[in-house]
RNA sequence: GUGAGUGUAGCCUAGUGGUUAAGGCGCCAGGUUGUGGCCCUGGAGAUCGAGGGUUCAAAUCCCUCCACUCACCCCA
């Protein structure tokens, strides 16, 4: 094979489209449910956007960005993931001066540099949505419940939904330096990712997959014990509300996310059955992000999800997709005169708006019909010289192997 | 970046040292003179992932590379 795609990189093939344009239906249905409003960002951008704002000592920016210098000199980057972006043009556009809060969506390519496996790629497509300029905690559960309501509109079931609070700038240096000193007291027992964890970002500790770093982490100090008044009541007014609002949500008090914006509110919406790569979506706040881009102080937070990964649960769960809607007419002709009249009856059906295919010409009619079944068309309208001398074609249903002989200039209306 | 497994037509698979690499699905054609699905018959389609080595002889054994899969790391 002289080329093929790029590792980690895939086609979405004719088959697979269903999939997608079944999810992005359910997208703009959700997003326009909650008021949301699209908004589409450059693949890539200033590579400093991502270092920023994802977090210079983070696995993306430190080992998995996509980044190059164009021919005027500028680092750029293929974007990571999709909140920088949204919170760039947020600032870049003044939308502070918009009515608050300002709910934005996407459905965009994803690109990281990792070694592929089950769910995992560097080349994916996240749809994401945020919300600026609101700190309530009533926004964090409209948010999640946006998230939840969207996976159950999929027809995805058995889903958990986790959360937590990690802080604020303000309690959280307090609390990692409590955890800090808590895992020093057990340095000898990590693993030793857990070693390097300690010293670049010890919130990550707490979610290694090793049992025995999973016992140490079982007895380690929790964010949610440590939070400042303020964050205190934003949390619990949070589970108030999705207690009322019926979400079946778990605290759980290791969860904490790869990215360093997150402020206070963080979530995640995985399988029951554990597996590789299972997360579906996640999100959270990011109350301090916008200021630090350069925008005024803006409280914000979202969500992103992957679609690879609902594909794969949706074939899993056996979710039945409603299938893609097929051609309504296939042209098959007899003989010369024939294929020219076919020609002219196909534009003149199309520019009515009725979906047409026609055959490949010199091919028996046995062979278009058998094309046409492939098609899985509704009617196979058959011409040859004698309906084109008549004025008429053969209008053949093909679910009952019904024919009847229409004139031409009624064949509109027995179509529509 | 680390570890393990796998690469045979578009897809799934048989073949583990010995003639022209086998079967199924799919595709194409024929079985009707102008009629699809089922059935029957035939056909096209494979430098056996790539390169090197061992051997009289390699899809089969060895080495290197590449890709895919799975797991770790990390994340959607």
């Amino acid at each position: 094979m002289l080329y093929q795609a790029p590792r980690g990189t895939s086609d979405i093939l004719p088959d697979e489209q269903v999939y997608w344009y079944y999810i992005k239906q359910q997208v703009a249905d959700s997003c326009q449910r909650y008021g949301y409003q699209r908004i589409d960002t450059p693949l890539f951008e200033d590579s400093r956007l991502f270092s920023r704002s994802v977090g210079e000592e983070t696995d993306i920016v430190d080992k998995e960005m996509y980044t190059f210098k164009d021919k005027g000199g500028n680092q750029l980057t293929l974007r990571p993931e999709g909140t920088a972006s949204v919170c760039r043009a947020y600032v870049e556009h003044g939308m502070y001066n918009l009515p608050q809060p300002v709910k934005l969506y996407y459905l965009a390519p994803i690109f990281r540099y990792e070694r592929p496996q089950a769910g995992r790629f560097r080349q994916h497509y996240q749809f994401g949505y945020e919300a600026f300029g609101d700190d309530d905690s009533s926004l964090d559960a409209e948010v999640i419940d946006m998230a939840w309501q969207f996976f159950r509109a999929l027809g995805l079931n058995s889903l958990l939904l986790k959360l937590n609070s990690i802080g604020c700038k303000e309690c959280r240096p307090n609390y990692l330096a409590v955890l800090r000193d808590y895992y020093t007291k057990h340095t000898g027992e990590l693993c030793p990712d857990c070693k390097a964890r300690l010293a670049r970002n010890p919130l990550r500790l707490l979610d290694c997959k090793r049992p025995s770093c999973q016992q140490i982490a079982r007895l380690a100090p929790k964010s949610v014990n440590y939070l400042c008044p303020q964050c205190e009541a934003h949390f619990s007014q949070l589970k108030k509300h999705l207690g009322r609002l019926g979400l079946p949500f778990t605290v759980d008090n290791y969860l904490v996310r790869g990215l360093d914006y997150y402020t206070r509110t963080v979530f995640e919406i995985q399988p029951e059955v554990e597996g590789g790569q299972s997360t579906l979506g996640g999100g959270g706040r990011y109350d301090s992000l916008i200021e630090e881009l350069g925008g005024s102080p803006t409280p914000a937070i979202g969500f992103a999800a992957g679609i690879e990964r609902i594909i794969l649960n949706l074939k899993r769960q056996g979710v039945v997709i409603p299938p893609l809607p097929k051609p309504k007419v296939c042209m098959a002709h007899i003989g010369d005169i024939a294929a020219e009249e076919a020609i002219r009856l196909a534009a003149t059906l199309r520019r009515a708006g009725i979906s047409v295919v026609a055959t490949s010409s010199g091919k028996s009619l046995k062979a278009q019909l058998r094309q046409a079944n492939t098609l899985q068309v509704s009617y196979t309208i058959i011409i040859g010289k004698q309906e084109v001398e008549a004025g008429t074609v053969v209008l053949r249903d093909m679910a009952t192997s019904e024919q009847q002989i229409v004139p031409v200039d009624q064949l509109l209306e027995q179509l529509s």
